[in-house]
RNA sequence: GGGUUGAUAGCUCAGUCGGUAGAGCAUCGCCCUUUUAAGGCGGUGGUCCCGGGUUCGAGUCCCGGUCAACCCA
């Protein structure tokens, strides 16, 4: 075989065949494509922030990162090494390491391989911090190609289907996620402070109570019983307070099976927050220290860019009645309406109206303020005194027993944490689970069968009274990033399967 | 569930009126010791999302489907 034969038959392969090729000739030469522990690398970030400029004598630095691209000037390398802190130039100079490992850089080595260097710290002739290796190891072989260096990976697809290559390619995306979890570790230290205790409640239910939606239903064997995934961890946590835990939280998964949306996974995480002898008014207190105090310890501010403008999260946040903002947008006469009137003015204002025939009143009310209002609560706005219909778990406002004392948290005009002062009547509750119960029978309601005996048997034993509240960490996230979509913080987004 | 838009090389994208499938990056070979979206020369690489249809001929037109994004419910 002369070598053009052998050029051809080579580069006839693909990328993959190429590297297993590769690593044949690693092993061959006794290297170990896949490699092992790598000690006494520093974060690369640390390396650029120890550079003395001015000094004389060698600063020997070890590293290990990924190799993100690379320029071969023939018997010089230039690659940029990127690790979790950020990124630096290797300088390999054939003169410095000998040309037997020259040529394995060379003609082994891939972008995308995971790398160990050490060497001493320069400065190039273009300005740039570099290392200029001494010596070289290879901790992992990459089989196949990054995505394109300069535009990354754009398709939205592939970033949530492949979201590591996402990581690697895009710092944005990986500083969304180190905002999320640094977010979610400055509510627990806040909690933490303030003598709150972190507590596990099931996610596997016999019945999946705590909220209306549709639950993930599996089956149980050994118990030959059909089980839920939670909606809501809400009724075993009050479970807690009758036990005597008096300031509890959980902060976990929830799982609705419902549709996917820019807003929306089945799987989310969720926060609800109980304290003993409070109310919704010291819940509204607690969640403005909570959401200020971790906006400024992770980002520094209180002052959130938005698509739509700036958010401003100084305190105090508005309070403002649920009858009041209905009334500032449909008329000061809004509740003295008929429902006949109601249906007018609706249509006046841009509803759909002929959907209302059949709706109670205070339906026609919600559409009003789902539709025209709560997307315009940009700023940081407690809505309260909810109708009574609307929140089937509160406790009611003591001047009016029609309103429910409680709030709803909107930012951005989306819906970031409900907050109750919750219901510890018994008598009152399980009232209100059987009207529930037989309107949803009416409804034909498969999902709720039956009534949560265990949890009125538990309110029976004296809850004491308490604020509530939960908090949608996922739009939280959102609302403090700047994200769009529920997908831009959820690392492994849910799918439809796709069949090649 | 409905509407709109999209899917072409590993990645980012072109592809005209229906007439042999293109570029850049990556990759392979060669040159190159301070580059950084390195550069120069020459190659390899395609189930044009899937299945039908129209046509002498379909990436392109028509029908059905899959997946995705956005909007609506």
């Amino acid at each position: 075989m002369n070598d053009t034969e052998n050029q051809n038959v080579e580069s006839a392969e693909d990328i993959f065949s190429q590297r297993l090729n590769k690593v044949a000739a690693l092993q061959e030469a006794g290297i170990n494509p896949f490699g092992t522990r790598f000690d006494g690398a520093l974060k690369i970030n640390t390396v650029r922030d120890g550079y003395k400029a001015d000094s004389e004598e060698d600063q020997p630095v070890s590293i290990a990162g990924r190799m993100m691209s690379r320029r071969i000037m023939g018997n010089v390398i230039f690659a940029d090494v990127k690790d979790s802190s950020a990124a630096i130039q290797m300088f390999v100079s054939k003169k410095e390491i000998g040309a037997d490992a020259f040529n394995m850089v060379k003609k082994q080595l891939d972008i995308g391989d995971i790398i160990g260097a050490s060497g001493n710290l320069f400065v190039t002739q273009t300005g740039e911090l570099s290392v200029k290796v001494k010596e070289l190891t290879l901790l992992s072989k990459s089989m196949r190609p990054l995505p394109e260096k300069f535009h990354g990976l754009t398709n939205v697809e592939q970033r949530y289907r492949q979201r590591y290559l996402d990581l690697i390619m895009s710092d944005d995306s990986r500083k969304v996620f180190q905002q999320r979890f640094q977010i979610i570790r400055e509510i627990r230290k806040f909690l933490e402070n303030r003598g709150f205790l972190e507590v596990e409640t099931p996610m596997l239910q016999p019945m999946a109570g705590g909220a209306a939606a549709n639950p993930f239903k599996t089956y149980y064997e050994a118990l030959s019983s059909p089980m839920f995934m939670r909606i809501a961890p809400e009724l075993y946590l009050k479970r807690l307070l009758v036990g005597g835990f008096e300031k509890v939280y959980e902060l976990n998964r929830n799982f609705r099976n419902e549709g996917m949306s820019r807003r929306h996974n089945p799987e989310f995480t969720m926060m609800e927050i109980y304290e003993a002898y409070g109310d919704c008014r010291s819940m509204m207190d607690l969640v403005e220290d909570l959401v200020t105090t971790v906006a400024q310890n992770v980002f520094g501010t209180l002052k959130i860019q938005h698509a739509k403008g700036v958010i401003d999260l100084t305190r105090p946040w508005k309070r403002m009645p649920y009858r009041e903002l209905v009334m500032e947008k449909a008329g000061k006469d809004w509740f003295e309406l008929s429902k006949e009137q109601k249906i007018a003015k609706a249509r006046e204002l841009g509803l759909d109206a002929d959907i209302m025939g059949d709706w109670d009143e205070f339906e026609i009310t919600n559409e009003v303020y789902e539709k025209l209002i709560e997307n315009t609560l940009i700023q940081p706005t407690f809505v309260t005194r909810l109708p009574a219909q609307l929140v089937p778990l509160a406790k009611a406002c003591s001047d009016d027993p029609t309103l429910v004392d409680v709030f709803e948290l909107e930012i951005n005009g989306q819906e970031i944490a409900p907050g109750y002062s919750e219901l510890n009547d018994p008598i009152e509750q399980r009232k209100r689970f059987v009207e529930q119960f037989e309107r949803d029978k009416q409804e034909g309601d498969l999902m709720s069968d039956k009534i949560d005996e265990d949890f009125l048997v538990a309110l029976e034993h004296g809850m004491p009274p308490a604020g509530g509240m939960g908090i949608g960490i996922d739009r939280l996230v959102m609302m403090l990033t700047g994200a769009e979509s529920i997908r831009d913080v959820v690392l492994f987004p849910q799918m439809k399967i796709k069949n090649n």
